[in-house]
RNA sequence: GGAGGGGUUCCCGAGCGGUCAAAGGGAGCAGACUGUAAAUCUGCCGGCCAUGCCUUCGAAGGUUCGAAUCCUUCCCCCUCCA
């Protein structure tokens, strides 16, 4: 069992709006690939518009999967995501295509390479309960209660980081054990796949602000207060689901409830969308083995066949 | 023309004789990241040959041991009365 003996995935990874979607469908058309949506936003339906999810018409020029998967008052996450990934990899070799996992959630790329520990799934009443206790006392108090039951985990965390720490003492409150012993046990590891990974990446940080400005600007235009208007009368939602957190859709929701002008929606939601790159990039710097192309190349299409193709080779 | 209010570091905005390179927020930059990750959190944030020095609080003068803070003139902005 050699390393050829593993079937190729691709990974193309890249900060918003470095154009990852339309470089993907190009591929799509020159190699037998099947794209995986690594995006947390546009697994949601109805949310198109904001996640800048890809029209039907260019859905439709090659196979996608993990797109419109669930519904805005649904709550997605990076087990389902990992959970998902890993039916549809066998499912897409069978069938004799190689797997294109395309997006900008680092995390969701990151349980696929290196898998994740066995540990308790959500649960909204652990949750809850969390909640009203860091209402009570406050979340350095309860990082305090952390570090009694799981010192480990508490040293890094933030005493502030409030949702690290629910995550640490929903587990322990599950399990009766410290997320710490559970880590240690080691990851489940998902199939072992030859991973070719690709990211886009601005050689001029100031031209990607520029675009993310702009497609602020024209996703206002398509309407994206009407869109989320719709969602608020259509699904019984709140300002803390993850759907309704998104970069774009929380800023819009505050302008419903008459907390931001029009003004600084625009502002406010231009400057998440450059956090949101901003951290994409740092997870990317840190990204072993990974081949990057300049995403404001005109050429970055045939830069990156050539590349997948001398890679596929072998 | 008259009466008031104001111009502060990229932006907003405190400061109102020394403890001020100047609170706080925003933006920006750097970083962390195991079932919320488009999330959450941390650090830096005038410059420098750097336990000190230099430049900065509309402009120019002045008072003072010492000014973003007081005085004078000038330049802008806002409100109100004409």
């Amino acid at each position: 069992m050699g390393s050829s003996a593993r079937p190729p995935a691709v990974l193309l990874m890249g900060p918003t709006a470095s154009g990852k979607t339309g470089l993907a469908v190009e591929l799509a058309q020159r190699f037998p690939f099947e794209i995986i949506n690594v995006d947390s936003a546009q697994v949601y339906r109805h949310m198109d518009i904001g996640t800048a999810k890809p029209d039907r018409r260019t859905l439709e020029r090659a196979s996608h999967h993990l797109i419109d998967i669930v519904d805005p008052n649904e709550r997605y996450s990076a087990a389902r995501f990992c959970e998902d990934a890993n039916t549809l990899l066998p499912e897409i070799h069978a069938r004799g295509n190689i797997a294109l996992l395309t997006g900008g959630t680092m995390l969701y790329f990151k349980t696929l390479t290196e898998g994740l520990s066995e540990l308790p799934a959500a649960d909204p009443d652990t949750r809850l309960v969390i909640d009203t206790l860091a209402q009570e006392s406050g979340w350095p108090a309860l990082h305090a209660e952390l570090t009694r039951i799981d010192p480990e985990t508490a040293a890094r965390l933030q005493p502030q980081d409030a949702q690290r720490i629910q995550r640490a003492l929903e587990v322990f409150y599950l399990t009766g054990q410290p997320m710490a012993a559970l880590i240690a046990r080691g990851r489940a590891k998902g199939p072992l796949y030859r991973t070719i990974t690709l990211a886009l990446q601005p050689s001029d940080r100031g031209v990607l602000h520029e675009r993310i400005a702009q497609r602020f600007e024209i996703m206002l235009e398509l309407g994206l207060i009407g869109e989320v208007r719709q969602l608020r009368e259509r699904f019984e939602l709140n300002a803390s689901l993850p759907s309704m957190r998104a970069v774009g859709y929380r800023q819009t929701w505050q302008y419903l409830d008459g907390e931001l002008s029009l003004a600084e929606l625009r502002e406010k939601g231009i400057a998440a969308t450059r956090q949101l790159a901003k951290r994409q990039l740092t997870w990317l710097r840190s990204w072993p083995e990974v081949k990057t192309f300049d995403c404001l190349d005109d050429h970055v299409l045939e830069h990156v066949s050539a590349f997948i193709a001398s890679q596929l080779q072998p």
